[in-house]
DNA sequence: CCGGTTACTGTAACCGGTTACATTAAGAGG
DNA sequence: CCTCTTAATGTAACCGGTTACAGTAACCGG
């Protein structure tokens, strides 16, 4: 049954070690000075009595929560577990409880509270901050937190305008960009496809952006009807390709919105008697695990998923300690050049 | 700064609504009977005053967490994603906050305390039952809280002897079995080659123990010199088909203990000039992302991870409402039939 | 009409920490 | 030697719930 909890208090250590409760107290979280006699009196009679504070406890009375709370709108993708990762650790060396909560089963949640009393999964009532990954919360739900000047790190998602929340992402402009870079200036490539993710996908969103930009930088015309919708999934973008080639249109190079995108992508290719990269060179974005072992091997931009995590978490800390973090980071990603763009030597 | 949590209180509902507090705990609880008036009229305050209960003060009355810890050695792998999916579902369902914490490094992890506190970051003190997957903690510690009677389930690990810790994994030995009897039955296969995991791997020993099984059912001889070892990674098992076909010793067939041992046979086999599935027949166990993309397709046993991950949960809370569960239980793998076996139109 | 339940509700102690305030002792300055 | 700080520590209220115990009113069987 219930484990009961027989642990030894804050009390019993002050009884042992012949001192009150405050000054266990203060030894525990070094808020006044001691006597180097009474600290190791504490200290020995804290060992002695296998003494741990009660989380609980420490929580209601100084009213933090020694946690910090993920929120996410599913759990999945590959992208997902380094990014845990990297919030694991963060977390966990700075001695944080890491609370995880996905949004997406719309399910009325049933709370341990019998009646249909609202109760917010993770929120200011369990946690002292909240990594919010993208789209996992609602615009009014932001605004609520910030109100009440909740610390929260907004991840792989800008912050609603006015709002100003710390985000983290990464160079998905720029990565877009040295792909297309890539093709036009190494491989003379003209009429380049770009496979778009979910529409309303930031992360799609500023590829596209560097595609475009890329286009104007080396004075090519932008064809419209070269920017097909993929949604991220490689069945989509599957479809979306044979469509283009069922229409007839040229082009000699397809760079698409994330790694998932390219197996489609490299499908529909090969059905359609287009050889990679000969006739159509193909770049993804991720380096997701498999882009190594796709045949031919994908080129594709890495990015640093475990980074992303570690540092939203680390700008987290930061807030939560009433320190400052700038309100935008961006981190760097690394072409990863393999065979699909058609170089020779990758390395 | 410190986000000041002013919100509303029991004893506030109780004001507004002309009742004790003792009546709102009971109405939150369900704990005693009220009246239909009074209940109505709790019900009123709790949402004109738009409360909730605080956590941590109902986590120190009441001595429960209301959260579920999950504890591993590392996050990372691709099974992981599924898992925690999982589990976090049936958290969520059950009303219990989710815990989640890595032991991989080892770093002193330092604590919110500043003294030399032995801190166990994930124990019966923030949490109400633990998940605890395979290796992550170590025998005295699940020694520990078996004595203190503390709800726990294993997840792909058995019970250390003696303990009866509920667990739960896959059927690895049928799954196994069911590779070898299919290379056997349906291609004729003769030497089969096993590449093993790491030696301390369960999920390895009990698919191997299905390759040895088979064999002896149909009366084939066991070769120790096919037996390698691939550590569950690709690199490795690559290592270890060169040796083989180094050695000079045949066979038309491998089961891989998982699918990443899976690319790096491929790659050895494609380099040593053998045909997969002509020459040599390739199985693996997992159904990872990347098995259907590889060439050729992989035969491969498909775990199901989230399942597992759930089903672990739920006995958990069950163990946690002081209810019984089977001390065993082994979910049913399905083998998925691709090409890389050397069947010719699979499903 | 009476003792015994049963249904409902209130009072206040308690969970195990933190911390404002008070107190004492020791050292500093004149 | 006296006053003023400063260091070190104790006392007890407090955080916001839960629940043992007690009390009241209505109900029930005889």
């Amino acid at each position: 049954m219930k484990s009961s909890r027989n642990a030894s208090t804050i009390r019993d250590v002050a009884r042992l070690a012949g001192v009150s409760v405050a000054t266990i107290s203060r030894y525990l979280n070094n808020s006044a000075p001691l006597s180097a006699d009474t600290a190791e009196r504490v200290q020995t009679a804290m060992t002695e009595l296998d003494f741990t504070p009660h989380p609980a406890a420490r929580s209601l009375a100084s009213n933090k929560t020694y946690a910090i709370g993920l929120v996410l709108n599913d759990i999945g993708g590959e992208f997902y577990t380094p990014l845990l990762r990297g919030i694991e650790s963060i977390t966990s060396a700075e001695g944080y409880d890491l609370l995880i909560h996905s949004t997406r089963n719309n399910q009325p949640a049933k709370t341990a509270l019998p009646k249909a009393i609202k109760r917010r999964p993770l929120s200011e009532n369990n946690t002292d901050g909240l990594l919010i990954f993208i789209n996992a919360v609602d615009e009014a739900e932001l605004m609520r937190l910030k109100k009440i000047n909740f610390p929260v790190v907004l991840i792989h998602q800008s912050s609603p305008k006015g709002l100003d929340i710390p985000m983290v992402t990464i160079e998905n402009q720029s990565g877009g960009q040295q792909v297309v870079d890539h093709f036009i200036e190494e491989h003379s490539c003209k009429r380049i496809v770009f496979v778009q993710g979910p529409p309303d996908n930031e992360d799609s969103k500023a590829r596209e952006k560097g595609y475009l930009l890329s286009l104007k930088n080396h004075g090519l015309p932008y064809d419209p009807e070269l920017v097909i919708e993929g949604g991220f999934e490689s069945a989509q973008a599957y479809e979306a390709v044979k469509g283009l080639i069922k229409r007839g249109l040229s082009f000699d190079a397809i760079f698409t919105g994330d790694d998932d995108n390219a197996i489609g992508v490299i499908q529909a290719l090969n059905e359609s008697g287009k050889r990679i990269p000969d006739d159509v060179a193909v770049a993804g974005f991720d380096d997701s695990l498999f882009a190594r072992i796709l045949t031919p091997p994908l080129t594709t931009v890495r990015a640093p998923n475990e980074l992303v995590g570690a540092e939203a978490t680390r700008q987290l800390v930061n807030l939560i300690r009433g320190e400052n973090t700038p309100l935008r980071t961006v981190l760097p990603v690394e072409m990863i050049i393999r065979r699909s763009c058609g170089c020779k030597n990758p390395s």
